[in-house]
DNA sequence: CTTCCATTTCTATATGTGGCGAAATATACA
DNA sequence: TGTATATTTCGCCACATATAGAAATGGAAG
């Protein structure tokens, strides 16, 4: 049961629907979800905690960066099942457009510059 | 989005869940779960309301006695799928196996004889 | 019409959670 | 080794939420 309620905990929040919906294209780093998603990057390592102990997302440290994709748990038959009719309800909203826009952007754009931008906030 | 996070938030308690879990077996009256989770009126009477507005449970007003039962949603094919994966998992907890119990005893009580024993605990 | 009673709404409280900034950590690079 | 930097941890605050009890609601029954 408590595994249960960890998944269905971490997926009742808009902003790791959001990272997850991202991560859905493949492995991001952080400092690429922190622009996604545009939170301080303390709040966003806090949600991807989250994830991970729910077992939503598996990470995976290269030098300095660390990259987040989601899990394996979405392989097994009856997880993926759940979560990708999730997915597909999500896809619809305004927000989702708005984020695989983004994250387009982010993606072309040069991880080293992204980090000295997002992090250094006048 | 506003749809599936309430959807999701309301999934995300252990006691709705449990009373998602009871209503499968077909509609229950109020009393009947506040017998089961051992909770205050009310306090279900909110997971109810909760419930309601995520579109998950359907109510039916019969005299004094308000029944719910699962919702039409269930019948939908993406959320019916989803639901059903979910309880799956669920079904194997051991707080699962003591809610059938609990339950099978509770449904062969008389329905007023339960009402009065419950709400009246000195 | 009045009383009874199942349920809901209102009020209060305690705990949980999301958010940020500062400090700590860990790794690359000079 | 020392510095720079990406990420995490910690401490805190504001707000949300689960809970119970009291009061209100709305049918039933007399």
């Amino acid at each position: 049961m408590r595994d249960i309620m960890d998944m269905l905990k971490a997926l009742a929040d808009e902003n790791r629907l959001r990272a997850l919906g991202a991560l859905r294209g493949g492995e991001l780093c952080v400092c690429q979800l922190i622009a996604l998603l545009d939170l301080a990057p303390s709040t966003v390592s806090k949600h991807l905690t989250i994830l991970r102990a729910a077992r939503l997302v598996e990470s995976r440290k290269e030098g300095r960066w660390m990259h987040y994709r989601l899990s394996k748990v979405f392989r097994t038959p009856s997880t993926d099942k759940l979560l990708a009719l999730l997915f597909k309800d999500m896809e619809k909203t305004a927000r989702s457009v708005e984020d695989r826009k983004n994250l387009k952007r982010i993606c072309g754009e040069n991880m080293e510059t992204l980090c000295r931008r997002i992090l250094c906030k006048p």
